[in-house]
DNA sequence: GACCATAATCTAAGACTCGAAGAAAGTCAG
DNA sequence: CTGACTTTCTTCGAGTCTTAGATTATGGTC
């Protein structure tokens, strides 16, 4: 106990500096002035820190701004151009790259399809070097500009250099994804490397730019064929002990109920998600039909559908009671299909379950990056650190 | 956003001088030398830091140890008598109110039985006032000591100088607690105010002295008539965007089940907690009566006592995926009664649910303190502002 | 062109932590 | 009993940092 906190003047600095640059960063182009009262530092602090993230071209001036019979506000964001990061989202059918400038604009990307049904742990390793090495080559950006490369995987991550990945509908039971890549060349070698789960880096994704933006205390929940989830307290995802946290997933709903592909009983992702609703409906549909046949399961006016709503609501209640989230986001293409049509309902669901706390059914809500910003997500791992969040573990292992 | 952490080099030494003091209040008797170790301060800083605080009185000297052939270590210990925190533990029968020292021994105590019917606010508020002027009074302690008070309520507390109580058991929709405490007089006039849920209370009571020592990722369960819980993150307790998180009881366990008593159905509380155990064996029995009920069927070794340890199990496998934490402790007299006996049984029903993630079913243990910690945990809400830990939201109020 | 308003920078002062050197308070061998 | 040695604690100078207040920059208004 007791190894935390700032200690040295010149971690005040740091802090500072990292309060700022995220003001910025997320408060658009600012002037000095304003990120004196959005920071709470004085306008002479503000003057010095900017002058040199000014000289370092960590920041950059964006025009100004008329302020009624005074000298105009100059106003200052971050350099997109600064620095790149690399986002991967290893999917169940492709593994995708992109890279990304600090606007978290896409500067160039590349697929590479995996035959679903085996996931070679190396070949996934091989496509990521390769991928990495191609978005960089095609997006013309100085290599020494990259930051880093976020990897967001099913599945669970332990934390360390290893970066130790199960996931059981890869068949990974202990995959060390961090050293895999490590033992590659290329471009890449020795960028470093922020591995996580994809439904946290979805929900990242969604707190950053998403439904989720403002929002300290959060929940993300997202449905695809699967379930999963991010929770976001005091404005970072909550990783708990072990970086296992948030496995929203497997939050029972029915003690004893339906097994799951997990071993346990009763998970949520045995009754939601697009596999598990579609198999409860006795329609049987492969991975690339999922989608159509949930659609066509929604216009039927199944009762299964009913069912999922009112599910959907007692897990989510559940979470409302043991997070009092400000907000509640449904996001993935599943839960964003269901909550495009029946989020009324979703709402009810929930506050009938949730008595026994003040709550306010407006705050779930849909989200807002649709179901392909698991790469995004990704790159926001690379990005948090360079914004001095240092949410991200210790030490973080490099390519190669 | 933004308006966090240290700003200035003043803010800096609050934060280090507060580092300080919790190496020292939880890391019993160290020598200066030690606690520059443990707070990774310069020797020179713990130096002038310790000489204010003894100068203040914050801090005595307890002592010396030899050092193997140099300079003897001076022990430097809180000193207990520096300052004294009110303990109230509003309960279904009673309303206990305990003054202890900051070393957290009792030097006082005052009891008022309440008709267990009926829970009129304005004379709980009144036994309160009472008992903080009592127990200033017995133990003899200059008012000007008592740092603040601390009361342990049923129900959720929503944040705010009002510090309105919402407890169904008690039937208390709104109640304006602080409101209440703050019309009277007496002694206590003045002193800080800290109202929070018993198990909360009694939850950090555990955290900081009983088996959660040591941890900062943990989960209190707390069984006694009902179920109530505290979810530790970072070392404190939970509280999410109003202060209402954490609320273990009504997790849902099974999705359109029981009926609980707070309106929804499947909570965690309307099958576990004595009340819903022996409710679900058929055996009728007042709150007096409970506890021998309860191990009048552990005797027995009636089946329901099996079905309670499953479910048990379930709703803990729940709280380990979302939570991830190093320990989960099992308290509350009901919780202990079954725990003492079956503490295998519930391990093996939790790792039985919990398979998506690594988890070692040690980490279930039981509490140490007892179902009476309510007021000691009140009392460590306003020993912890004292420790600079600062916590507890915004501004504190007072009472009178 | 004089005057005013607002933004940004400069300057001096105060506060803080740190490393290094020095003082304190013992033990131990001879 | 003395001097060398060991370990703990304190003092002091140096280097950083933020701030308030004064100053400079840059526009509009009359």
């Amino acid at each position: 106990m007791g190894t935390s906190g700032r200690r040295t003047v010149r971690d005040l600095r740091r802090g500072n500096r990292a309060m700022l640059l995220r003001a910025l960063y997320f408060g658009g182009p600012a002037s000095r002035n304003e990120l004196s009262a959005a920071t709470g530092l004085s306008a002479a602090t503000v003057s010095t820190m900017t002058a040199g993230l000014l000289e370092s071209g960590v920041v950059v001036e964006a025009g100004q701004v008329d302020s009624d019979g005074g000298r105009p506000r100059v106003l200052l964001k971050v350099n997109p151009g600064y620095g790149y990061a690399v986002g991967v989202d290893v999917g169940e059918t492709q593994v995708k790259v992109e890279l990304f400038d600090l606007g978290m604009n896409v500067r160039a990307g590349a697929h590479y399809a995996v035959r679903s049904a085996k996931h070679d742990p190396e070949l996934v390793a091989r496509h990521i070097l390769t991928g990495v090495d191609a978005v960089i080559a095609e997006s013309e950006v100085p290599p020494e500009g990259v930051l880093g490369v976020g990897v967001g995987v099913p599945g669970i991550v332990e934390p360390g250099p290893d970066a130790l990945v199960r996931a059981k509908t890869f068949g990974w039971e202990a995959v060390p994804l961090g050293t895999l890549l490590r033992a590659g060349t290329g471009l890449g070698t020795g960028l470093p490397l922020y591995v996580d789960n994809g439904a946290k880096t979805m929900g990242q994704a969604e707190l950053w730019f998403g439904s989720g933006q403002g929002t300290r205390d959060a929940i993300i929940l997202l449905v695809g064929s699967g379930v999963g989830g991010t929770v976001v307290t005091d404005g970072r995802i909550y990783r708990g002990a072990g970086m296992a946290a948030g496995e929203v997933g497997h939050l029972k709903i029915v003690a004893g109920g339906r097994a799951c592909r997990c071993g346990a009983r009763g998970c949520l992702e045995a009754y939601l998600g697009a596999e598990a609703i579609l198999d409860r409906a006795g329609v049987v549909a492969d991975s690339a039909d999922e989608e159509s046949a949930l659609a066509r399961l929604l216009e039927e006016g199944s009762p299964v559908i009913g069912e999922s709503v009112e599910l959907l609501g007692v897990g989510l209640s559940s979470l409302v009671h043991l997070f009092n989230p400000e907000r509640v986001v449904i996001g993935g293409w599943a839960g964003l299909m269901l909550g495009g049509r029946l989020l009324a309902e979703i709402r009810a669901a929930t506050a009938a379950n949730t008595q026994a706390q003040p709550f306010q059914p407006e705050t779930v809500v849909l989200g807002r990056l649709g179901p392909d910003a698991v790469a995004l997500g990704a790159a926001t791992l690379v990005v948090e650190p360079f914004l001095g969040g240092a949410a991200y573990p210790e030490s973080v292992p490099t390519i190669a």
